[in-house]
DNA sequence: GCCAACGTTGGC
DNA sequence: GCCAACGTTGGC
């Protein structure tokens, strides 16, 4: 079984790399994402050692800060059930459960931030979903040729 | 099941 | 702050 790759979408002022970083273990749940898509790839193709491209978004500029790995695989996201949650479902019923996460684990920070502006004029990365305009999905599949190219690239002196 | 209205995402 | 993209909602 090959190993896959996936990339995450966070916002650092809601939970960053350096959260992820001080968190327990260096590992967290993945929780909070409401789109049935990104929902299934979590619950049923996330494995354990895939590897996780951690992007933040919504911040200046938008940009790769490491790499991160699945260390536990689909299961209910408690918040779902948690009425003092911002992510609270309260159609979601625990015997059936609406949405499901995945936990991951820091790996390391990338050498550098890899903006997203970078990512776009770098060759190979032409179809990459992250550069594609309107692609708002959290959780994304990213193939092992980008998975090489975004980690080489941070390797190089920047631009 | 269609689709218009509306809300959110997120780069710029 | 703007606005394009896209997901969700709800009337029919």
């Amino acid at each position: 079984m090959p190993r896959r790759y996936w990339l995450l979408k966070t916002e650092p002022e809601t939970f960053g790399w350096d959260d992820l970083i001080r968190s327990k273990d260096r590992t967290s749940m993945w929780d909070g994402v409401r789109n049935y898509r990104a929902r299934n790839y979590m619950r049923d193709e996330m494995k354990i050692g895939d590897g996780v491209l951690f992007y933040h978004s919504n911040c200046k500029p938008p940009h790769v800060a490491g790499i991160a790995r699945v260390v536990r695989e689909g299961y209910p996201d408690p918040t779902q059930f948690d009425p003092a949650s911002p992510y609270h479902d309260p159609e979601s019923r625990p015997e059936k459960p609406r949405w499901y996460l995945v936990d991951v684990e820091a790996v390391r920070k990338l050498e550098r931030p890899l903006s997203l502006a970078e990512l776009k004029e770098t060759e190979g990365l032409e179809s990459m979903k992250l550069v594609k305009r309107g692609m708002r999905l959290s959780v994304q599949p990213v193939t092992g040729e980008e998975w090489k190219i975004v980690v080489a690239l941070a390797k190089k002196p920047a631009p």
